[in-house]
DNA sequence: CCATTTATACTCTCCGTGAGCATAAGATGG
DNA sequence: CCATCTTATGCTCACGGAGAGTATAAATGG
């Protein structure tokens, strides 16, 4: 085996082009989506006045990707990281805001944690991500922005197709991504959101990479392909909270059943029936009480849970649903 | 706006570590799942004497990820690349077989295409992904070796733990990968199954990795983490079939509905209720009758069928299901 | 005592899905 | 022509999950 192992190592470098030169040696930078939810806000780690993701190039000291991140995430904000999985590599030039800029890629990560005591002296804060999306927040009802501004828009963009049956298919696409002409949101689509938007031309970012001067939306922009990134984890959380149980990262130590669902709910951009999502926590055993009930309540008192120790164990397999509402 | 960004890019320059110097420059290898169907087996693309996947470094040349792995796929297979999505970035040393290797990551693709004439003068050959990995068809029953070989060994590894609490989380996650104590073979879960049989050290892999000489598991290796890679192109197909559909990609243009249930059987490691199958089938609106009845059939002859044309734009959004009996 | 707010318990209905039965339409061999 | 084999196709049934609504309980502040 070991031979034959060997074989097929040389066999790789005797192919001309295969090794890399030099030239080709390129750097990668991490860049982290750490999120939080406070206060009924799904929030991220941000640096740089706000405009920046948590982010530094992978050194030759780091041991692994996810080492370098936490180095820099922690050396950046003060924040350890926990949770954490890949989400994307990046690296498509002319979307830095330089087009002629050398290759560097970007390897994207989700991490989740509790929002903790602000660092002083780090330019480090948490935003909520609706700052940077203010079209993603469903929870009281379809945002303004989306008939007003973002579907007129998206009207023209469709017409501007010469072919008819393009305008057709770029119709179709911006109302399959934002739940137009009757369809449902899905807030799933976040990245295809915010592409879609880009390709428009209705950012800052589109501006930025590829000119024009068109007036564009609301919502704050970020560095290089932040936002993209930030989309992505976006997409990624709202999809993953329905089938297996990470919220836990984002709960304190003990918390009642509304405030697992409010924290759900500001992920999610949208509401939930409670009832369903009750009977689904219990039946699911996700959830343990602890005798205690929470103080401070408004209304009849909740009683106060934490999450069974097992389930962290059997994060990797076991499945959470959520009921998300339609209406 | 732009004042604002050059602010923030400034600052991230200032930031003393956050440049990176010449030494943190690491080179990048694209790698190809290349993944086609055909006579009943998934197949993968391979290189080396079936020994390593299609791949190469990411170069300068490169316009994008995608545009690289393309170049590299198809100057050492032949082969175009059809539909290609990322899997995974992997980075952690000691995997390569060399513990002192420098920084090199691989940034890995799902491809999706069908099988054509084979090129000359390449080392390129389609080979069954079962050939890697024995013990994910389960097509016709539970593969013997699970029983006789795997499930013997992951006992003693469990047992082999000092803490008891150990002991059975050893086991418990021994039992949900491989669906043993009475639980259900996932067949989504290829991947953890790697991982597991590779910590507990029962693949060529480990043994070149870590040393130690115990008897390995039958089930090709293949050269770096090459064969990680392929269990993640696995895990991430099977699970996608289910709620995308991806499966048109490796099929011919016209295919009666039992040779499109075969494929996906063969993907998936597992039998399908046929008569659901089909039910789910039409009522999704995926395919459209050509007219034509297949040739050359025992029995009944059978409709052919081709996918609609709608079906392809909508990929991004459009959900398929499948029926996986339990039996 | 009443209005308000939140917590909880049930119920009802619809539909997706797993599973099995039955029948149709060809080929082949006696 | 019939029996049999093989695949295609149609239909029914039962169970369970999920969405949605109703009703009741337990606290607080006027």
């Amino acid at each position: 085996m070991t031979e034959n192992k060997k074989d097929a190592m040389s066999d790789v470098n005797e192919r001309p082009q295969q090794t890399a030169t030099p030239l080709d040696a390129i750097t990668a930078d991490l860049v982290a989506v750490l999120v939080a939810v406070t206060d009924g806000y799904p929030k991220i780690m941000t640096i740089d006045h706000a405009q920046a993701l948590p982010s530094g190039p992978f050194q030759f000291a780091h041991r692994s990707l996810q080492m370098g991140l936490r180095a820099w995430v922690e050396a950046q904000t003060g924040h350890p990281l926990g949770y954490v999985e890949q989400l994307y590599t990046f690296a498509d030039r002319g979307r830095t805001g330089d087009p002629d800029a050398p290759h560097r890629i970007s390897i994207s990560y989700l991490g989740l944690t509790r929002e903790e005591g602000g660092r002083e002296g780090t330019d480090a804060q948490w935003s909520s991500w609706y700052d940077y999306f203010p079209w993603e927040d469903h929870r009281d009802g379809s945002p303004d922005m989306l008939a007003k501004i973002i579907m007129p828009r998206l009207k023209d963009w469709a017409r501007a197709a010469e072919d008819p049956a393009l305008q057709k298919a770029r119709w179709r696409r911006a109302a399959i991504s934002f739940g137009l002409d009757g369809r449902e949101w899905n807030e799933e689509l976040a990245l295809q959101r915010y592409e879609l938007l880009y390709e428009v031309a209705l950012l800052p970012e589109s501006v930025r990479d590829k000119g024009g001067s068109e007036p564009t939306l609301p919502g704050r922009a970020m560095v290089a392909d932040h936002r993209r990134i930030l989309a992505t984890g976006i997409a990624r959380l709202r999809a993953k909270i329905k089938y297996r149980p990470v919220v836990f990262e984002l709960m304190p130590e003990q918390f009642t059943l509304l405030e697992l669902q409010r924290s759900v709910e500001a992920l999610a951009g949208r509401l939930v029936h409670k009832q369903n999502f009750r009977r689904l926590i219990e039946q699911q055993e996700l959830v343990e009480e602890t005798g205690t009930m929470a103080p401070d309540t408004i209304g009849r008192p909740a009683k106060l849970f934490r999450f069974r120790k097992g389930v962290l164990a059997e994060r990797a397999v076991v499945g959470t649903k959520l009921p998300l509402s339609r209406s």
